[in-house]
DNA sequence: TCTCCTTTGAGAGTTCACTCTCATTTGAGA
DNA sequence: TCTCAAATGAGAGTGAACTCTCAAAGGAGA
């Protein structure tokens, strides 16, 4: 019965505000990241900028990494199961286009911002590759059930690694040419990919 | 007229030992890596188990990170600069070959145990991936030479994405299964990015 | 308004990578 | 054997992420 906290911000004023000390958080993080980098910014200056005490840093994020890592990805793997079977690749580039499909522009704009620095400080793209392999395992299950294949199938990972290397450095680019329309580049690249590279 | 010192230890008593202090760190620090994992072991455990003074570790290894870091990749460089043209996949994968061609099984055994950490660890991931954005642009340059493309065709960027992606799965199974015959699968995984992977 | 429970702040403490300084050792070359 | 320069060790010091404890503040519900 109780409402969902994500959309409405919960129903109590505790939990008013705690949703937003931690978008004051991540807000004057991301600032701050923007302006003097990563790995120049201290947890006690995000903060100060915040204005919460370090230790209350540490109850929102356990770790610095966590602000830029959490919650990646689930649309891409909703997306996957929700396609029908077909070739891996194809299945896997219908369900990119699924996915950004179904966030809006706000938020495709605002998830790219993050992304900026997932994908460009390395320290970040090693908090994420924490995660990687099991996502990894977790797409490569879904693909075998839409191509009829085995999950340790090398051409399930060839399709996979393939994919995931070609949507990384379109991923890339992206990051540093914010005017870039990312889902359309992504779908381009991908059917360059279904067709065949050596053409 | 000065030897070569990288293949003889040099000339001097000197260089000798400084020859075996840099592998004795090596070593040790491996072993340990082995047995309770990259983050777990500190430097000055490294440095007690290779009987040099904490500074002294730091002389040879300004980071910790440079021990599992340093000297990867030059021999696909040389060996991409080498081949005649052709398509992009079709000449990544004769580069890859000609590569591993050029080493002998020693040298791909010991530097299969290295790879293991470099691939395995995030951080490390990590510090390798502060040298690919380079590593990647000597690539697509020379790939552009040989198709007779520009270096920012998306055609370049797209084939180095999933032979890279690609590359990467398989040597991700390689970590975890020393049996495995690496050069042989990554042949085999190009050849069929090659002729397509939807087939 | 009163009580309870959660959240917060203050601040000391820990760990570890990495730095600096200075005195000592040890090859190199004469 | 003597002198010099390079390499080493000892050890104190720094910076930053993260932890712990305890007391104060402040919503929730009666």
């Amino acid at each position: 019965m109780r409402q969902n906290e994500r959309m409405t911000n919960g129903g109590g004023l505790r939990e008013r505000k705690k949703a937003r000390t931690r978008e004051a958080i991540l807000r004057e993080a991301f600032r701050l990241f923007r302006e003097r980098g990563y790995a120049a910014t201290t947890t006690e200056q995000i903060a100060e900028a915040a204005e919460v005490s370090p230790a209350t840093f540490f109850r929102y994020f356990p770790t610095k990494e966590d602000l830029v890592t959490l919650d990646r990805f689930p649309p891409l793997v909703e997306a996957l199961a929700a396609e029908p079977p077909g070739a891996p690749v194809t299945v896997l580039r219908r369900a990119f286009r699924a996915a950004f499909a179904s966030l809006t522009a706000e938020q495709i704009a605002a998830g790219h911002a993050r992304e900026v620095f997932a994908v460009t400080v390395p320290e970040l793209v090693a908090a994420n590759l924490r995660r990687t392999p099991g996502l990894l395992r977790e797409v490569a299950g879904l693909l075998a059930d839409k191509t009829g294949r085995d999950a340790d199938d090398p051409r399930i990972r060839d399709a996979l690694g393939a994919v995931f290397g070609v949507v990384t450095l379109v991923w890339w680019q992206w990051a540093g040419d914010p005017a870039m329309d990312g889902p359309a580049e992504i779908d381009k690249a991908l059917a360059r990919l279904e067709s065949g590279l050596n053409e």
